[in-house]
DNA sequence: AAGTAATCCTGATCGC
DNA sequence: TGCGATCAGGATTACT
């Protein structure tokens, strides 16, 4: 479930029941949901069987899961070659965490929570769980569309913020609008000087993360911006207020448990959100505006819908 | 350098 | 019922 709503839903759900639990057993079903992965579906096998796996953290649409590794057998001293001093790398109970479980959803992904053995249709994925309190439990990647992806990672320390890490291949994207973090000024500020259509700017996860088709087409509807707008004949203002739409819209999606149009769409233990039923613009084509009556109309653009009002959300240019 | 199309995929659904 | 076309919530890559 892609947007950030839908993966903070996923992120939520998995804390209390994951954190703190060993991986008994990976099995990889499909090696295409490994592209992320950077070695071969082995080297994710051997470094995530046996380890500990932490409180889950998210960004945009990213989700990593931070993990202590087995600690690894001690060899017997006779093998040990010539006598070279080894270095005190267990041990580090304290030691922040060096790696994690990256997990992306891309269209179609789902992580349910399974009781062992139940098995999921297109499950790419499964990891075997046991928790300490909670027993043995089961994860499924499920993913049609195999867009999306699992991978370990290196967490690597972030350039904006004290004691914060991040896998690498999640360290491009921006913080999202909901992160404490976010740099509002330099986000106006890039959006200023960027030469192209404001639904672009907003699903570019460089300039700022989490959002995705619904809820680009649903902040602009409640700012009454058309999604072709170029970004540098938006005032600071409209911006501001644009920003403060795609919040508001995120964090009443997450409270309503993410939008679910069919049973694809779940959180981890199967169940459907219900922002579907909140929507004002995607999906609504034909369908009267909620403001003003008229239709809400869908152009295709960037081989993807649009969805808006033509009516509230006209194209402002010179 | 920055902006945009092309590409990666499967499965559900719709129209004929 | 069968079959092809269409559509889907994303991100990276390869171009211009």
């Amino acid at each position: 479930m892609p947007e950030l709503p839908e993966v903070e839903v996923v992120r939520a759900g998995l804390e209390p029941a994951i954190t703190g639990a060993t991986v008994t057993a990976v099995t990889v079903l499909d090696e295409r949901s490994l592209r992320r992965h950077p070695g071969p579906p082995e080297d994710f096998v051997d470094r995530l069987t046996g380890a500990t796996l932490l409180a889950p953290a998210r960004r945009g649409k990213y989700m990593w899961v931070p993990i202590v590794p087995q600690p690894p057998l001690r060899e017997p001293v006779e093998t040990q070659p010539e006598s070279a001093p080894l270095p005190e790398l267990v041990e580090g109970g304290s030691e922040s965490p060096s790696s994690a479980l990256v997990v992306h959803l891309g269209m179609s992904g789902q992580v349910l929570l399974r009781e062992p053995s139940v098995e999921d249709r297109l499950t790419r994925i499964r990891l075997d769980l046991a928790h300490p309190d909670h027993g043995a439990l089961r994860l499924n990647f499920v993913d049609q569309r195999i867009f999306g992806s699992m991978a370990i990672d290196e967490l690597v320390p972030v350039t904006d913020a004290r004691s914060q890490t991040i896998p690498s291949q999640v360290a491009h994207i921006a913080r999202d609008p909901v992160d404490q973090l976010f740099d509002e000024s330099a986000f106006l500020r890039k959006l200023a000087v960027r030469k192209t259509g404001i639904k672009r700017a907003l699903l570019d996860q460089t300039l700022v993360s989490g959002i995705g088709n619904i809820y680009a087409d649903e902040a602009l509807w409640a700012a009454r911006i058309h999604y072709e707008q170029p970004t540098n004949t938006l005032s600071r203002l409209r911006a501001k207020v644009l920003l403060g739409e795609v919040r508001a819209v995120l964090a009443k999606a997450l409270a309503e448990g993410g939008t679910s149009f069919d049973t694809q769409y779940l959180n981890v233990n199967g169940e459907s959100g219900y922002f579907a039923h909140s929507l004002n613009a995607y999906g609504q084509q034909g369908e009267p505006c909620p403001r003003c009556g008229r239709q809400i109309i869908r152009e295709t653009f960037m081989n993807r819908g649009s969805h808006f009002c033509p009516f509230c959300q006209l194209l402002r240019l010179g």
